[in-house]
DNA sequence: ATATTTTTATAACCTAAATTTATAAACATG
DNA sequence: CATGTTTATAAATTTAGGTTATAAAAATAT
């Protein structure tokens, strides 16, 4: 069993076609016809039932194409791991990013990104942290950018600046007529929440001291998005919270309703995170000083009190 | 870059010489030069520092011997999804076993297993359970028979049975006339122990509810089996803690010496154990049945306290 | 149906790569 | 400095991967 074979078997398996197969490997179509062969014949399985047309894969097949795509992956890192060494940035790279970073942090950083480092291939995804701590730990993910300390030993965390929170809130709401917050003013029983699974949830929960067993049957109304999460403040459902940097782009009418809090403001770290082995650790290291370059000049807070993105 | 070539990195690695590492791989010792050579070509980098005696890894060696790792061992699995899809229960199997397990519970499964799996060749190594958790992750075991639980997140356990201690007290221990033991009659200073490493020993420590560090200085007296803990106390040193299946073959007259607890009486749970990766877990579960199949006969305790074996 | 095109399998051949034997070079050790 | 051990190199051999040519099978068009 090669390598090689494993990736004709990947491309026959996604193309359904030994000959479209064979092109996109650039060898001829008895090369591929021979070389899946010897393969089942040293496994003693067939991979692909050539009866049907266009030719499918039988359920042995499925499993080995799932098993056959991990390793052809998995050996793409070996040379990623001397590029590494040898200082080059390029090549592709697998970021993921938490729904409440998302909107506001990429289009900040992204086009500096790109032009910085051309030979990056940047492939991002939108994940829960729960989500992105699994990608990271299988490989699927290089790096995320999450709210932090995660408090896992197999994740390295780089902190890239604390976003405070913000108060919004609604002219119906009983603290509208307050100045300034404190954080001892919050009543988790009328404050708007993201959807369970979010750590900005997980966050302003533990902002308020409650357990979170405490509120499960008090509230139903969740939201995945900040931007609905705004939109049903503003319906008098309740007030809410919002990160810092989502109170800049919000629209002038709605930053009446947006009250700071008393120093030191409450905030969340937000960090660029990784795995331990340290893989493709320049291209996280070029990210992580483009983004706090760039956030320098966004976040000017000097002192805040960081709260935990963990549950419970 | 082949499996194979990554894979002649691995014995060279782990032996730090080129000559032993060729026999391992059962070819002759210039083709490991000539093959890792031509990888260290391509990848331009040199995976070892031949300079050093013994042979060493270099910084991005390391790095890539751990990836080459995963890809080795991801490789098996290609035929592990093709021997279980055909329900083929059989290949080399390296089984790792705890030292007061070992020579109680092998020859009660080990004939019914072979004789059921013919095709299945065991390898039976007697390691400590800090032993058998490396040899797990880094593939060396395929599974081992443990106290458990270890609190492993790379290493799962099923449960075999609980085995209850059971108080060995000579004739002249203030003990011995006491018929039912309770476990706060307990006392460490007089109790004969296993040596370091073992974690029987650990787990009657954690019996005894007293702090390892306090009773390093006052125990000199430890051996590494039972049988030894036996005869010391024969000879009046102390009393000691017999694992149950122990206690079935001992001299008659030295059955006078067991004292059984009171309900429930104090256990330790006895697991296979295995990587969470489930690599031939269809020989895992073989074990399992006819292991659990043999002992539901000869272990009959209702409730049991389970004590962990893991130190401090 | 039959011819034509498309697709996969097989055969013969070629080339490149893996491996072996033999040997040289480098290194450590007594 | 001689000796044993270990790694590297060279030449020869075997094996494996690849190509071209072609046959067989299947799908499509006539």
């Amino acid at each position: 069993m090669t390598i090689t074979q494993l990736y004709y078997v990947l491309a026959v398996a996604e193309h359904q076609n030994f000959t479209k197969a064979a092109e996109k490997c650039f060898v001829t179509q008895p090369t591929l016809s021979m070389q899946i062969q010897k393969l089942e014949d040293q496994l003693d399985v067939q991979i692909f039932d050539r009866s049907k047309k266009p030719i499918e894969l039988t359920e042995v097949g499925k499993k080995i194409v799932t098993q056959a795509r991990n390793i052809v992956n998995e050996s793409y890192r070996i040379q990623d791991i001397v590029d590494q060494q040898k200082g080059f940035i390029g090549g592709e790279f697998k970021l993921g990013i938490i729904p409440t970073i998302m909107p506001t942090l990429l289009p900040m950083f992204l086009k500096t990104f790109i032009k910085r480092h051309p030979k990056v291939k940047l492939k991002i995804e939108e994940l829960t942290t729960e989500e992105i701590i699994a990608r990271i730990k299988d490989g699927h993910l290089d790096a995320a950018i999450a709210a932090t300390p995660l408090e896992d030993e197999n994740i390295k965390e780089r902190v890239l600046y604390f976003e405070p929170f913000v108060n919004y809130i609604p002219k119906n709401h009983k603290l509208y007529g307050k100045e300034k917050i404190d954080s001892t003013d919050l009543e988790i029983e009328d404050m708007l929440l993201l959807e369970d699974g979010h750590c900005f949830r997980d966050g302003v929960i533990n902002l308020c001291k409650v357990f979170k067993d405490h509120i499960d049957d008090k509230f139903q109304l969740e939201s995945g998005s900040i931007e609905t999460l705004i939109k049903l403040s503003n319906e008098g459902l309740g007030m809410t919270l919002l990160p810092y940097l989502h109170t800049l782009d919000i629209h002038e009418k709605e930053k009446e309703n947006l009250h700071y809090f008393n120093d030191p403001p409450p905030a969340r770290e937000v960090s660029i995170i990784y795995h331990k082995s340290e893989l493709k650790m320049q291209i996280i290291e070029a990210l992580q000083d483009t983004i706090s370059g760039i956030i320098r000049g966004a976040i000017a807070f000097q002192d805040v009190k960081i709260i935990s993105p963990l549950p419970k």
